[in-house]
RNA sequence: CGGGCUAUAGCGCAGUCUGGUAGCGCGUUCGUCUGGGGGACGAGAGGUCGUGAGUUCAAAUCUCGCUAGCCCGACCA
């Protein structure tokens, strides 16, 4: 893409309304434009960046044996009725009528939508177990938005739901969704850890939020440093295996891991003193196993083997994708601005050219830029006329991680520099015909 | 939903107290120069001062209403 073909909004100066760093440098780098409070247009760059996300998040689904839908944003109130949380859901839910009177919400969840999805079509055990799964928009109308896309009201959120047909079969989904939610995490560039949430009325184990850290978090977390060194790493993962998945889940809900909410001051003492960490964390994902709440209040129910009729074992799991671009930006920045993981980054690197006036840095900029594109590489080619600063300030505040500085000083002694963003370090590249260095290097 | 604040050019702000020609920086347009960290000079364009009423010879400025947005708290993925 060449950059003044592009639409990139960037902000030389800061927006008087963001007060949190991701919300600042998203408005700045042209990411995202405020349309009402809590509500965004995303713009070219910030549409990439959430594309990405989206897209890893929905490899990581399907890897893990679930099945993607897409159910839509405007639902009718009575399956809200039937399920009792119409009232309870209170304000936060924005309800409307339709021209005909009928009682209409913008769904702030889809339980009751999937359950009766559910109930429609599947009425035997031999049908189970299903995950289904969308990413789609939700609404919730907070009495206070703020930090930007962090607590907007309108949020693009990854939902899933599992049906099963005992408990044990439901435990299994929520450890597959456990270990694929780390997975994806770890695939975004984030260390997000899982710690034990408020499970309500319903009681027992299984809900974990997961917490990235960040100073600007909304959550006070406590935690044992040895789970923030656990990893999955490049580990196969066997998500039909169920003891392998749960001892993968016992190694990371073993330590010590709880925001306020579930905070227990006399557990977390009996760790030793130096592993003891305080701080603040985002939330960016939930699971949650809560057995037959909906499908017994909806009679989504399914007959077995033994002619018994039993309602359906479920979970619901949720990543904030529109969320997650916050996130990274609080856990991936600096003075300059973005410092954009590779997995997400909006392009693989971007072409500076220094002189734009000359023939040569001209001529050399489009021949990186068509080969790289040749070889399947995302490049923004920066080819305004302005000044070298701003141009270096300007890419440095979007965060690609790689810049390749075409200038008239490395061309005449045969030479590329590229720059990295995450260390600020620059390297030298002979500038040869086939540019396979060059190559070799953006590979890495 | 309680408390506080703001609204003036695309963005950031001054002007409001003490009513009288609407201003600054950045950006933007044109031209010349410049070219390894938001460059220089010159010339332009751009505002019914959030909105409605009122006071006054005269309102960005004073009064009242409304709307929108922001901050603290309660709440929340």
């Amino acid at each position: 893409m060449y950059l003044s073909k592009y639409f990139l909004p960037i902000l030389k100066e800061n927006p008087s309304e963001a007060q949190i760093a991701s919300h600042r440098l998203m408005l700045r780098s042209g990411m995202i434009k405020q349309s009402s409070a809590g509500i965004y247009s995303w713009l070219p760059l910030g549409l990439k960046v959430l594309k990405k996300i989206e897209n890893i998040i929905i490899e990581e689904q399907i890897a893990a044996g679930h099945i993607p839908i897409l159910m839509p944003t405007i639902q009718p109130a009575e399956l809200w009725k039937e399920s009792k949380r119409l009232d309870d859901y209170g304000k936060e839910m924005l309800r409307f009528e339709d021209r005909h009177g009928r009682l209409m919400l913008y769904g702030p969840t889809n339980e009751e939508l999937v359950t009766d999805i559910f109930r429609s079509y599947i009425t035997s055990y031999k049908d189970l177990p299903k995950t289904l799964f969308h990413i789609q928009w939700k609404f919730r109308d907070e009495v206070r938005p703020r930090f930007g896309v962090m607590r907007g009201r309108e949020f693009f959120m990854k939902d899933g739901y599992s049906f099963d047909v005992d408990k044990r079969s439901a435990i299994h989904a929520y450890n597959r969704h456990m270990i694929s939610y780390l997975r994806t995490y770890e695939r975004l560039g984030l260390k997000a850890i899982p710690m034990k949430a408020d499970t309500g009325p319903i009681g027992g184990d299984y809900s974990h939020e997961f917490l990235v850290l960040a100073n600007t978090g909304e959550s006070q977390v406590f935690y044992d440093k040895e789970i923030s060194n656990l990893s999955l790493g490049e580990q196969k993962i066997d998500y039909e295996n169920y003891s392998n998945l749960e001892s993968i889940v016992h190694k990371f809900t073993t330590p010590y891991a709880r925001t306020d909410e579930t905070h227990d001051i006399d557990l977390f003492e009996k760790i030793p003193e130096a592993r003891r960490v305080e701080g603040r964390g985002i939330e960016v994902g939930q699971i949650f196993y809560f057995g037959t709440k909906y499908s017994e209040s909806m009679g989504a129910k399914i007959d077995l083997a033994n002619g018994k009729r039993i309602p359906i074992e479920m979970g619901s799991h949720g990543i904030g994708v529109s969320r997650l671009v916050g996130a990274l930006i609080e856990a991936n920045h600096d003075e300059q601005g973005i410092i954009w993981p590779a997995s997400v980054s909006p392009f693989d690197a971007v072409i500076i050219n220094l002189k734009q006036n000359d023939h040569l840095c001209n001529e050399i900029s489009i021949k990186i830029y068509n080969m790289l594109k040749a070889n399947g590489f995302d490049v923004l080619y920066d080819d305004r006329l302005d000044s070298v600063g701003a141009k270096f300030s300007s890419m440095d505040l979007i965060g690609i991680p790689k810049q390749i500085i075409v200038g008239p000083r490395g061309v005449s002694e045969g030479l590329l520099e590229i720059k990295f963003r995450n260390n600020g370090q620059r390297i030298n590249i002979p500038l040869s015909n086939n540019l396979i260095e060059l190559i070799n290097e953006l590979k890495k």
